[in-house]
DNA sequence: CGCTTACATGAACACACGTTCATATATCGT
DNA sequence: ACGATATATGAACGTGTGTTCATGTAAGCG
């Protein structure tokens, strides 16, 4: 039996790719690193949303980020992380 | 790349498990087939409640369930969602 | 038949959430 | 030093969401 906490946290990390613009963000980064701006660019979304976005993401640890002079370079944390978007396509992909 | 209508129902799904008491409906569905009242006991949820997150499930084909007299059994609706929950646990695991 | 049990559902309320807007900080170019 | 660029963040506003409460339907039981 999976301890409370840890249902709890996976619920807050299922909570936080369940967000349009959060998953979006989260695939676009499975594929290489990317800078906020380029994120926005690439997604259509201001540069706010996109920090909010990434703060949310960063406290859930599914991303972590580099800074190089005043820009921002994010990439997923873990390989779990792209194994997870990948096996939730699986899933979404044979319901379809 | 993936589709938009994929990265979109992919986000719902993540949705509907990202909430606690529809994750540990579906973590108990994990090990066995559980009707309502049953599900209801085991969180300590009320009975209206377990019966609209099974709704919400269900609308993802998340769960599935078939109906014996006046009791309604439900079940995981593939082994996806199974892999998903693991995969799942183990990233959070991993962060703790 | 009533009565109980199992489940579903609509309305409503309180709360959480994502975006925008305004603003702050820090770095780079000139 | 000054303006432009890159990013972060707080407040606020509209919207979405989960629970409860009340009620409905349908099956089993005496």
């Amino acid at each position: 039996m999976k301890s409370v906490e840890a249902i709890t946290s996976l619920a807050e990390t299922f909570r936080v790719l369940g967000d349009p613009t959060r998953i979006r963000i989260a695939f676009a980064l499975s594929r290489e690193e990317l800078c906020v701006c380029d994120i926005a660019n690439l997604l259509g979304v201001s540069q706010s949303a996109v920090s909010h976005s990434l703060r949310t993401l960063r406290q859930m640890k599914l991303v972590r980020f580099r800074k190089e002079g005043k820009i921002a370079y994010y990439a997923l944390d873990d390989d779990h992380i792209a194994e997870l978007l990948e096996v939730g396509f699986g899933h979404v992909e044979e319901k379809r």
